[in-house]
Formats: C-alpha cells, structure tokens, sequence
DNA sequence: ATAGATGCAAAGAGTTTGCATAGGT
DNA sequence: ACCTATGCAAACTCTTTGCATCTAT
C-alpha cells in the first residue's frame, strides 16, 4: 500500500505549484525548502512512480536535461526563451497532426517544442547583462 | 586545417546513407563496417564537429537516447513508431507556430514530435510477433 | 616535418539500485 | 509489528577529455 510521508508530499507539492517543468535537481532543492531531508534518489524515484502513475509527465527540450511536470494541465506544448532558458507552458495548439504523415500512418499524440524570446527578454538588447534566469 | 580520415569519411557517408535519425552507437557500427578500426569516442567528436559545422542535426525524441542525423533535407519533422520504435522524417508542416504564443513573445524555431504507428505496423495485428525493429 | 585526428583509458555527469534503517499505517 | 519509503553509497550508462601516437598534408 502506497504511504503518504513528507518526502513525497513535498515532491509533489513543488511539483504542482512550481507551474513549469522542474528538473530533478531543481526539484531537489524545492522539495528540500518543504522538508527538511530529502535525496535525490527520492527524487528518482517519486518520480518515476509519478509519471508511471500519470501523475506527471517528463518534458523534453532539445539540447536540455529532462525536465519533469505535474500532469494536472491538459494538452499543451512548450516554448523555450534562447535568452533566459526558461521553459514555458503553451496552452495553444494547432489541432491535427493528421495531415503530416504519409498514408497508413496513425498519429496517437504529438508534441511541439518552441524556440524563441520570450515576452519579457524581449524588451530588452538581445545578450544584455543579467538577463539569464536560468 | 581539417583532415579528411577514413573515419571521418565513414562517418559522414554511413550518417548520410542512413537517411534515418542514428543513435552514436548505430552509427559507430555502421561507420566500423566501412572502415576497420574506428571509436565511440570519435564518433562523438566527429558528431559535435557536424553539428557546429551545420552538417548534422541532433534528434530528440522523448524517451529516447539522442539521435543524428544528416543536415542535408531541409525543414522536418519526426514520427515514432510506438510499435516498432523506428524514427521516421515528416516532411510536411503545419506552417507558422506565431498564433500559439502569448503577445510579446517570438518563435524563431519549432519542432514537432509525432508518436502513433507507422504504414508497417499498422497492417500487422499490434503487438504481433516479432515486430520490434528497433 | 608539422599539426590535427585517433584510440585508449580515465574522468565526469546523470540516473539507477542494493541494503540497512526510519517511520507510516 | 509489519512493511514501504528513505538515505547512502556503489554501480551503471552515456559522454567528454587528457595524452601518447599515428597520419594526412
């Protein structure tokens, strides 16, 4: 039977709230302000019961570690800002995928990933000082 | 000055000839198939040279160990077969992503990720015997 | 002859796993 | 009291790097 500790409530916790995808590291260090000791193998493993469980989904950006999102949002894609890093949640989507594929091919699900500036580095002079969120 | 070597030779034709997305292992036992002696390590760092040079692209599928593949056709996208695992190149698109984006931001980039069953696949009763490609 | 490329092995980074123990039920 | 979840450390996998050697130019 599945045991509700602090470990795991915390993990999910700065899962839900953070609102974008988390890598392990950064959960680490989220879920370590909720609860005193928590380990990255924990991490791991809370994880991967989490998104076995469709809890969670894993994000894949190009070029970037895996990150890690509470399922809790629907369909929805990912825009990367080249300037800060920082990986948004797109809610828009442009429908069928169908379209694409030669003839015999079933599409089950697609995923789209953004690159660009993002509204708030795009005030500012491209490579300006300080502006790395990462 | 750059050097034209048996394994760098091998390295690119195997990776063109593929026409497929290649993992850094496939491609070094395609590339050792042509010429004698050859290491992961250098297909790596032929691999990093291609892409900075924009003769190579990495693939990211999610869930999947990164591939490469030749730079050579131009705009794309990528289909994975949920059955037999094989990567397949869309050529098609659906156009401009700009609509997807809150105000203020800008796509420079996009890339889609199809996942369903191939032409193949999709004859042959799913999950039938000895389908597995990958 | 010179300098870039290769092979090998060691070093790194990220992730997983075995095992003893803490702690939820 | 029982048994799952945790923490720690070792193991693993994938990728990168240092260094001596080889080889294309």
């Amino acid at each position: 039977m599945e045991r509700r500790t602090p470990q795991r409530t915390a993990i999910e916790e700065a899962l839900r709230e953070a609102g974008r995808p988390l890598t392990p590291q950064e959960l680490l260090e989220l879920s370590r302000a909720r609860v005193g000791s928590i380990n990255l193998a924990t991490i791991y493993r809370t994880l991967k019961m989490l998104t076995d469980a469709g809890d969670a989904v894993s994000v894949h950006i190009p070029g970037e570690p895996p990150r890690f999102e509470a399922a809790h949002i629907g369909h929805h894609h990912h825009f990367r800002c080249d300037e800060c890093g920082r990986v948004f949640d797109i809610t828009g989507c442009t429908g069928s995928m169908a379209s694409l594929v030669p003839p015999g091919f079933k599409v089950r699900e697609h995923e789209i990933t953004l690159f660009g500036t993002c509204a708030e580095c795009g005030k500012e002079p491209p490579g300006g000082a300080g502006t790395d969120r990462r």
